[in-house]
DNA sequence: GTGAAAGCGCTAACAG
DNA sequence: CTGTTAGCGCTTTCAC
């Protein structure tokens, strides 16, 4: 039980210990080129013995890939990346890749510096879900260097040209929107964190653009869709603004039952801002779903457990995760997607918080 | 905007540019030794003209240092997990090292196969939440050959001789048994998902063995030590045994409700097993806190949205995540830390779910 | 202070 | 099939 024992057997003692030329053991420890049954048993034999362990460094030198990736997302500890990095890296093992993590907390200078580090560490792709700016330069630096990039969940214009996994944020609240439609609802007030003035969203812009636009401001423009659609109208006053955190949801929603604005539904497009919403319709103590129908965001395991339990938009997490990795490999593989985009659908699950309007 | 600019510009391409040798070149762009102040200048300018990317790999061969640790844990996706990654990656961070994740989902061979493929990258450390199991070989195998490892979370007796960063369970059940006992509980249930026997916990191992047992017997353990010490007679039917899944623990406490054993309170040790035991306590319409105290395990979300809210014994994720890759820095380094195991207190959060018995 | 040269561990031609 | 040689990008003696 020698101490650092493997911290340096290498193919050249492997290569000894077997009694073959470097070259020879290199070729079997590595399963490329030919060697005689002979040689391969001596060597293997001589490995295991040695307890050899390939120093996967060395190799990225010479073959030029790190068999790494590089996830740069803004939080792990939030519930929606974590489900996500936990589908990167699953799909990520089973392409033999390794993933490294690091968080930006949505900074565009740790971003930048992640970025950096990572690419000096020589990641063979990055899978980023980019802070809002107008001039990611770290990003576009790796991109001029040749350096497969998938964005994820988010875009902005100046990233246009990336290859973006998302969830299709517009259709998502067109679902939850038009559920409450044919349940007959047609006051229906949405709380949003989306910084986009709703005037600028009637001019809808041009499909290729939409992707490009927040998440946030997706699911705005899937609700005005969605009541367009539906010939009902748009009441400037049932769009409750917040900002991106529970407090400001509450006061928002509680002001809006203050003002009795006389809606009959609610629809949360963020996970936050329903735990905010929730909130305030507790504390004014609105019967749901007869006084208020309640969509939240998020399968949030809360959901499941408060009284009425709450109907949700769920997002596709792990698969958005697995994508986006089995996209950025695809890259790495100099595959050509059919889509430079994959967007994914959200679902509705319905529980008890919905219903016709009384 | 060359394609692939960086992907090749290396010191010999920067020394050129600059007009001085290789080796001065990589002295002042690593630091190292010394250079005249125009030298100097002219490397970093050269560097910066030529958008000069060190190559870490490169580095890390020649030092023996990746600046990397791997972390190999059952979940990211998991909440406890997911949070003590980010103190993990957070703390690493500062200390200019990057991390590497892998999840083992409790699978003996998942996780001994990321230990030996995060040993070929040449990690410098390992935090590692094992899995259960008589014989972890290839964590053992790291340690003999000298590579740093901190255990996190819990330990089995295999690995009595590693360092063990993790929250003092003990001393978590007692918190929250005490505080039903201040109230005046006397019949306190606990829904416990140790596979050990109660039986073999009466014969009190000694302290340091403590430690290698699963968190959740030791957090059994603390509720039949603050049991002993207030004088409230353990009762067996009272131990309510659940898998590691809420449908079990639903079921258990279910049953116990059904069985009339009349206890004013119930102890919840785990997140999984709160939320089994919380709907139990809802499809049986009790009263909280009038007809039963309730105390859950971890400050989820939703025990503060449920009415009445939940109090809970929280633990310092976070914190235990930075502590783990503090210690195994350290260790890094070099630096005999004062105690072999750091063990952090869990706190409890007071909250409506618990009053004194009617 | 600076340059030449060796070497980290491995792979990839290239002869033999 | 096997051994020799060169080289990935960088750090580090070691003379000058």
């Amino acid at each position: 039980m020698v101490s650092r024992r493997n911290q340096s057997v290498t193919v050249i003692d492997v290569a000894r210990e077997a009694g073959v030329s470097k070259s020879s053991a290199a070729r079997v420890l590595s399963g490329r080129g030919s060697a005689s049954p002979a040689t391969q048993r001596r060597v293997t034999e001589a490995a295991q013995r040695l307890g050899y362990r390939p120093n996967a460094l060395a190799r990225a030198m010479v073959s030029g890939s790190s068999h790494t990736i590089a996830a740069v997302i803004p939080d792990v500890a939030n519930a929606f990346f974590s489900a996500t990095l936990r589908g990167l890296t699953d799909a990520a093992r089973s392409a033999g890749f390794e993933v490294i993590v690091s968080n930006t907390d949505n900074d565009a200078d740790v971003e930048a510096r992640s970025l950096e580090l990572l690419a000096e560490k020589r990641a063979d792709g990055f899978v980023v879900a980019p802070v809002f700016q107008d001039a990611p330069e770290a990003i576009t630096r790796l991109v001029e260097d040749g350096t497969p990039v998938v964005l994820l969940d988010r875009r902005m214009p100046a990233l246009a040209d990336l290859p973006l996994v998302s969830v299709d944020h517009v259709g998502a609240s067109r679902l939850a929107t038009e559920y409450l439609i044919e349940l007959g609802h047609r006051r229906i007030a949405i709380v949003t964190e989306a910084p986009d003035r709703l005037t600028d969203l009637r001019e809808l812009p041009p499909d290729a653009e939409i992707s490009s636009l927040r998440p946030s401001t997706q699911r705005l423009l899937g609700y005005v869709q969605a009541l367009d659609d539906h010939g009902v109208e748009l009441d400037q006053d049932l769009v409750l603004e917040s900002d991106y955190d529970a407090g400001s949801a509450r006061a928002a929603v509680s002001a809006a039952l203050d003002a009795g604005l006389g809606f009959t539904a609610l629809y949360c497009t963020d996970a936050i801002v329903t735990l905010g919403a929730y909130n305030a319709v507790a504390d004014h103590q609105v019967a749901v779903p007869d006084d208020i129908s309640f969509i939240g965001f998020d399968d949030q395991e809360w959901t499941t457990l408060v009284r009425p339990s709450i109907t949700v938009i769920d997002q596709p997490r792990h698969e958005l995760g697995s994508a986006a990795a089995t996209r950025l490999l695809a890259q790495l593989r100099d595959i050509d997607p059919d889509e430079r985009d994959l967007r994914l659908p959200a679902h509705l699950i319905p529980r008890e918080s919905t219903a016709p309007p009384r």
